[in-house]
RNA sequence: GGGCGAUUAGCUCAGUUGGUUCAGAGCACUUGGUUUACACCCAAGGGGUCAUAAGUUCGAAUCUUAUAUCGCCCA
């Protein structure tokens, strides 16, 4: 067989990813075998791939290639999600840069602009998923918007409503000016920024010279201002009780009101009121039964109720209305001050508090179940620490702000009739059906009815995914959504877990009674080296796309993976990438040593390979028992480690160095055979991990049948490992290591034979494994003593001796140093023993197994220091 | 201000319900190596008072309390 000496993961990738697909391996369908399932977080339908992404699909398709090698039924169902705001934002933006107004265009027109773009952008990250390997089932590509997923959404609007669980209400609402919407809380983003605090003066009504100095970050406001409000214990404001004050520059009257709200230590003690702009000042204008003045402009703009500036920005209005003030006489000082300014996580403006109407969902009941399941472990958190965040924020919960006011979404299924009145339902001629009803009249057309403007919270549609992508909400007892519902995982990032993961729970319990995944593992955050986050502005993001090109998908995958654990930000550094295509070489050079062997059918297999085939094989089920235990704890991280090291440490330095034949000589075909097989087993640990080059390398281990993959071998046995076997090879191997730092502080060759004498103990020399010893240790021989040898270099493994004798080369002092430092730690370590077990309460206390532990290290340790108390005698002597 | 979490090797982090030589891994570092699979490598090494202080215990990186520093969420 002819093997390029480089592995290039480009000729590879793309091979493989079209014969799974052709293959049909992704494919799931109900059947008797166990399901797995994995939705995937869908991702923005106007998104590219980015680091986050890498991360989070790497894992998934970890967990799914390995469930489907346990021989479940694995089912990842991918999709997109539509992202009104976001979505709709570059629309716009499209639009504006081709010089169309949003506004100039009808609803529909708009949308046709819309889809058009989904259409054109929606598939990219899918397709670049596929280039990472993702094992999805692409015949159940789902998109929120799409038939079923919209029809779906709109069902369980009207649904809840029907329950009473959605209500229409005024409410101070996060308003973005650019995107003219509310955002949710979790969408503002707060900012600390260095601005000013404005300490300005209010004449008192009925006098010239007497006034009040209020402090405020936002002067521009004061034009809504409909009082000023004091602390009533405040002994300094008592002659202001029951005065008014005037509103500077327009002179609006306003009352002096009393609430023990105010800070009597923060600014001067007297607080402006602004109940259409601040939501504290608008909960003490409900208290104190105050009128509200709302004076911006949907774009944030002052309307005409602010009397000045009309038409102006707010950030504009600020610098006039200061210097204005100033020239009035009514700014008392302006102090710099750090204050935190809340963002739109989308448009990154500065959001306005804003009263609106809006339609909000009611959650307190809604909650109960998500809540209690989590708590109980019914649902699992990997790391659990998430719980206590969980709990914190469903204990405090507020009901839901649903509606948007944007056109891409899902629109509103609330139809308005002349009269005020309104009717929730499924579609126009059931709406119209309704308002029939309503009215009395039989005749009404749906001229008559007026559908709501907006579209539902995006995380209105996301929240139902688990259950829509298979259909359950329209046809709940389907069979598919019985098979794979309660999905299994759910792998995603930790800054949604109120947005999405908290909501999925929530519509669970609500529409099918049972969770919607039994475990959930969050990411941390992709950084970069200086833990940063990654974003455009920064450039500090590399394109994983490129990534792959120069690694290899394999390594990207597995790079990212080394320093990652379970909901701990990621440090990016693309010596990550690096180490993953380090290792993808290393596995291909593996391949290739045993791979270019001759094989020679007439040998017998030599001792020392039989051994060490022996050992590999029963290693393997220890690591593959490790392994299990990683993922079945979410520890990936930790799995991945242990096949890493399995594979350089044991399989390559280990296995191969002992079976390995002598410079070109041929290996007998047992040894060849089994060693193949022990590879095959290795690669199925890998694949999860790195599922390009082991498929690769498994179709040329051994000649394969059409339609054969290692994807859908299975996944290794790890019963019943030989303990006692492994736990002395690391023996040998302990002292093998002895004997090459003896040839490196002495500068012998490895091509040089030496000789070996050894004073065993029990437990730490085995001659069984006399053959490997001599072939990785290049000896001449090996013989037993009962005393030690003199004019040799020794080392010691638990209470075994080993000498080499080396007469020239030995330098007694040298030697003398060494072993008295060998004996002052062993004695330090013995003394430690002893403390332990002359104490009683530790005897009688401690377990019995700690103790019998305790005591066989004092025997090591006893006969260890005799033999070196011999030794250095001797060399003294 | 309220809550949650963290602090272990130069860096990033494990440490599984307190007990095997438990103080670890990877990277980085030092030294040696043209042993023909691999320098994208191999071998051998150095490196930490487990943030600080007190306590519980036969025994603490692990449990308790306080302090310091940092991070996240909420206000």
């Amino acid at each position: 067989m002819d093997i390029p000496s480089k592995y290039n993961p480009e000729l590879v990738e793309d091979k493989w990813y079209k014969y799974w697909m052709d293959k049909g391996f992704f494919h799931s369908e109900p059947d008797e075998r166990t399901p797995y399932t994995i939705v995937i977080p869908p991702p923005n339908v106007t998104g590219v791939l980015h680091m986050g992404h890498m991360l989070n699909n790497t894992i998934q398709d970890i967990l799914v290639r390995r469930a489907r090698m346990l021989g479940m039924n694995a089912c990842w169902v991918p999709g997109t999600d539509h992202a009104s705001i976001a979505t709709e934002a570059k629309v716009v933006n499209k639009l504006k840069n081709e010089g169309i107004d949003k506004y100039d265009l009808s609803r529909d027109e708009f949308l046709n602009h819309a889809w058009e773009w989904t259409h054109k952008h929606g598939g990219i990250i899918l397709e670049q998923l596929k280039k990472l390997g993702a094992s999805c089932d692409w015949d159940r590509t789902c998109f929120t918007m799409d038939e079923a997923r919209s029809e779906s959404v709109i069902k369980t609007f009207v649904d809840l409503h029907n329950k009473g669980l959605i209500y229409r209400g005024v409410r101070m609402v996060n308003w973005d000016p650019s995107a003219k919407t509310a955002v949710s809380d979790e969408e503002v983003i707060y900012k600390e920024v260095q601005s000013k605090l404005y300490y300005l003066k209010y004449m008192i009504e009925g006098s010239d010279n007497e006034f009040v100095t209020i402090a405020t970050t936002r002067p521009e406001t004061i034009l809504g201002d409909t009082a000023v409000c004091i602390n009533p214990n405040d002994e300094r404001f008592q002659h202001l009780k029951g005065k008014r004050v005037l509103v500077p520059l327009i002179n609006r009257s306003i009352p002096i009101i009393e609430d023990e709200y105010v800070d009597m230590e923060f600014g001067t003690g007297c607080l402006k009121i602004t109940p259409a702009h601040d939501i504290h000042d608008y909960e003490i204008g409900i208290t104190h039964n105050l009128e509200s003045i709302d004076i911006f402009t949907d774009e944030g703009t002052l309307n005409e109720k602010a009397q000045l500036y009309v038409g102006q920005d707010r950030f504009e209005v600020r610098d006039v209305i200061v210097a204005d003030l100033d020239k009035a006489g009514n700014v008392a000082k302006i102090e710099d001050y750090t204050n935190k300014v809340g963002y739109s996580e989308r448009t990154d403006v500065v959001i306005e508090p804003k009263l609106s109407t809006q339609w909000f969902l009611k959650m307190e009941e809604l909650v109960k179940p998500a809540l209690e399941n989590v708590m109980n472990d019914n649902i699992q958190f990997h790391p659990a620490k998430f719980k206590n965040v969980y709990r914190h924020w469903m204990g405090n919960i507020k009901d839901w702000c649903i509606s948007r006011q944007l056109w891409w979404g899902h629109r509103i299924p609330v139809y308005y009739l002349d009269n005020g009145k309104f009717v929730v339902a499924e579609n126009d001629a059931a709406a119209l059906e309704e308002a029939r009803k309503l009215t009395g009249d039989a005749n009404l057309t749906m001229d008559a009815l007026r559908q709501d403007e907006d579209v539902l919270d995006t995380w209105f549609s996301s929240w139902l995914w688990p259950i829509s992508v298979f259909d359950g909400v329209r046809n709940p007892d389907n069979k598919e959504v019985e098979y794979y519902y309660p999905t299994n995982d759910l792998i995603t990032g930790h800054d949604i877990i109120f947005f999405w993961i908290a909501r999925m729970i929530i519509t669970g319990y609500e529409y099918r009674q049972q969770f919607p995944f039994k475990n959930v593992y969050f990411t941390g955050m992709v950084r970069d080296k200086q833990g940063r986050k990654m974003s455009k502005q920064l450039g500090n993001s590399p394109d994983p796309i490129d990534l792959m090109k120069i690694y290899g998908a394999d390594g990207v995958r597995i790079g990212m993976l080394f320093c990652s654990p379970a909901g701990g930000d990621l440090l990016f550094d693309e010596s990550l990438p690096e180490q993953g295509r380090n290792f993808s070489a290393k596995i291909w050079n593996a391949f290739r040593l045993v791979k270019n062997w001759e094989v020679d059918a007439n040998i017998p297999q030599p001792e020392h390979a039989r051994i060490g085939i022996e050992w590999f094989t029963e290693k393997l089920k220890e690591i593959t028992a490790t392994m299990n235990d990683h993922f079945d704890k979410f520890r990936i991280s930790d799995a991945l480690m242990t096949v890493y090291t399995a594979v350089r440490d044991e399989f390559s330095s280990w296995l191969l160095e002992i079976v390995k034949p002598e410079y070109q000589k041929p290996i007998d075909k047992k040894t060849y055979d089994e060693v193949i097989n022990l590879f095959d087993q290795v690669l199925r640990l890998l694949h999860p991990f790195m599922p390009f080059i082991t498929e690769e390398l498994w179709q040329m281990l051994e000649e394969r049948k059409d339609g054969e993959s290692i994807m859908v071998a299975e996944w290794p046995a790890a019963n019943d490992a030989n303990t006692a076997l492994v736990n002395n090879f690391e023996s040998l191997k302990e002292t093998i290591s002895g004997l090459r730092k003896i040839r490196k502080d002495k500068n012998i060759p490895n091509r040089d034979q030496i000789e070996l004498m050894i004073h065993a103990a029990e437990g730490s020399y085995f001659e069984e494994f006399n053959e490997v010893l001599k072939k990785m240790g290049n000896l001449s021989s090996i013989s037993l003593v009962n005393e030690e040898v003199k004019g040799a270099i020794s080392f010691r493994v638990k209470a075994s001796e080993f000498y080499v004798p080396l007469n020239d080369l030995i330098d007694p002092e040298e030697e003398l140093k060494k072993l008295e430092e060998e004996l002052k730690y062993t004695q330090g370590f013995l003394n430690s023993v002893m403390k332990k077990l002359s104490n009683e309460r530790f005897v009688q206390n401690a377990p019995e197994k700690v103790v019998t532990i305790e005591r066989n290290k004092q025997a090591d340790a006893e006969l260890k220091i005799k033999m070196l108390e011999e030794r250095i005698n001797s060399l003294k002597g």
